[in-house]
DNA sequence: TTTCATAAAGATACCGGTAACATCATGGGC
DNA sequence: GCCCATGATGTTACCGGTATCTTTATGAAA
């Protein structure tokens, strides 16, 4: 029974244009007297293959340059070899943080073939809201690793009831799944204050991160509930408001040196801001730390290189990038939801902007 | 004449996981009682299409959240839509810089279906040197985009011979057809120190970024000879060397003001030293702009936000990030490598770090 | 009415790998 | 010597699109 149309002759596509074209497994099999299914086997690392033959391919392989086509490979294995990094808010993709972030995954991606994409939230491309689920349903990416989202961040739901692996940086509302690594900022906070009040300080001022972030959120809720803890009274007029940047530390440290009762130390929940107070306090005429100590919290380069040198908790932040990727490859990889890992020690830096209250 | 193997039955493959399972053109064709060729029309906007069925065609795929498979597409147009971001040295992730230029990436890439990936050169994983070209070997890119390279950088030539699609923001040597796009430094430091000398600085100093950057290199000639044309002579003392940080821009400040005969200006080649350079003023007692001005280079977000505001060269990092993609889709997209753009003007931004001598 | 250019839609092969299964050679255990 | 387990290797059928060419429908020109 032949088909009612007669029979055809396509001509072969025209071939590539030089620059693209390729050596491709079915050459070195030919030039190693095999088939492509055991270069395959050799390039795969997969066993079944004697020894002989596999240094024949790789040697060959050598010879010709050849890498192997990862857009083919991943067509046929269904695994794209990409992972999306989200940064989803303003002032995170030039920080040092993010660049800790990026060495902490790629160590952590160490030999998988997987690398980064990045998708920038802000940018003008992005601005429809599911963007992500998109660039899912596209087979762009394996997975994502999403970067200190507010904990309202409404975008993260859909793509974790869809089954797209995830890993959040940061802390996310507990409960539905997603996988997510994050420091103690806790005790973070804890050592920062104990530290001041151990010097002898009582009037111990807070500069506050944005409200819609996790990590503000609950650095403040340490501060209040360790100066409890330390015998020490929360003024609500020491308790400022700040969006983590230099300005904002420095406008909240301008009212804060302002007050008929200054505080004698100030707590920033980050470095910039902690940076913005000590700048507020030179404009005020007040020495470092002599009238006034000053704390961060993140240790980034910075912090280190100012003038003074900042006092800061130190956040593992390499170290969170690293656990990321290690659990979002077991959900790639593996298919396997790792257990939540709990969240990572912090340690206090002790600088040149902190010092005993006279 | 048969095969001498006897005909076999192969099962298909098992299915995917549903997670990854998805609709495919030829689905939607089925439901529009097409084929799947005239479905591929529709989605690569392709004429041959009557009104009629695309809209049906368009109907169907909004209602089954269909995406097309771009490893597929990939795979069978032999373009990726991927575009390697290099970053070839310390410092550059976590800047401002960096933000910028992919600010401008993103805005030139506008409804280019590209993605950027981040390939940073001193992660662990990349220390082969021939990183880049494996990866376009594999076809995980279609070409690169490397931010500001030493000139002597050894990695661009071999790329750019084997005609793979490159733009580098910054100045390469001419004459081996790299397309480069950058600002334009000299006219900058040009601007800088005109405004030095036209506010009555004799001796004004300079703070020089690391020899092998090329930006650097153009900075610290114009310097010199933007002194001689303004009648100002160049004294060997005054120059200092740096490495574009903010410690190294104190410590070089340092040095200035502890000279017996220090200077009432400071141009430093970036705004990061700048800062340093402040820093180091106000730990010797020196008031800004008061004692001594300051000029900086970049105009990053900490220099407005700096106390004093920093005075500096504006460089258009956006627009530079928005040419490059332009220039590298132009060499992805129609194989055309356009002419090379000429340097970006720069502008000074006269804030509050630079007065008057009196 | 016939011819022919043009637009719409279909048919086929193919991109370069990988999954699943088939085959074959080898050698040990009986 | 025969059977079967085992490891090496080959065969086939895809993955889901796109390039290229063919066929069919439509309508204007002759």
């Amino acid at each position: 029974m032949r088909p009612k149309k007669s029979t055809k002759v396509i001509a072969p596509r025209t071939k590539l244009k030089d620059a693209r074209r390729s050596v491709t497994m079915a050459e070195i099999a030919r030039l190693c007297g095999t088939t492509k299914m055991t270069v395959s086997r050799v390039f795969a690392g997969r066993p079944g293959v004697s020894e002989a033959l596999r240094e024949k391919v790789l040697k060959q392989a050598t010879r010709l340059k050849y890498e192997v086509n990862q857009q083919a490979s991943s067509f046929s294995s269904n695994r794209v070899n990409f992972i999306g990094l989200v940064t989803p808010f303003e002032g995170l993709l030039g920080s040092r943080y993010f660049q800790r972030v990026v060495e902490g995954l790629n160590r952590g991606l160490g030999n998988h073939p997987h690398d980064l994409v990045l998708f920038d939230m802000l940018s003008p491309n992005f601005e429809s809201g599911d963007k992500l689920e998109r660039v899912w349903r596209q087979r762009k990416v394996d997975g994502f690793v999403i970067l200190a989202p507010h904990t309202t961040d409404q975008f993260i739901r859909p793509l974790a009831e869809s089954g797209v692996p995830l890993v959040v940086v940061g802390e996310v509302d507990p409960g539905h799944g997603v996988a997510s690594i994050t420091a103690d900022d806790e005790q973070g906070v804890r050592m920062a204050i104990e530290h001041l009040a151990g010097y002898g300080h009582k009037l111990i001022a807070y500069v506050g991160g944005p409200e819609m972030l996790s990590s503000a959120q609950r650095r403040l809720a340490s501060y209040r509930e360790t100066m409890e803890n330390v015998g020490l009274e929360v003024k609500e007029s020491m308790v400022m408001p700040g969006n983590y940047t230099m300005r904002s530390g420095r406008e909240a440290g301008a009212k804060l040196f302002r007050a008929k009762r200054r505080p004698t130390a100030v707590f920033a929940a980050n470095d910039d801001m902690a940076l913005g107070v000590m700048q507020a306090a030179m404009a005020e005429g007040l020495r470092v730390p002599e009238d006034v100590s000053v704390v961060g919290f993140d240790d980034l380069a910075e912090a280190a290189e100012y003038w003074p040198a900042l006092t800061t908790v130190h956040q593992p932040i390499r170290r969170i990038g690293l656990v990321a990727s290690n659990l979002l490859l077991a959900q790639i990889v593996s298919d396997f939801q790792a257990p939540q890992p709990p969240p990572l020690d912090c340690n206090l830096v002790v600088r040149d902007s902190t010092a005993p209250l006279e």
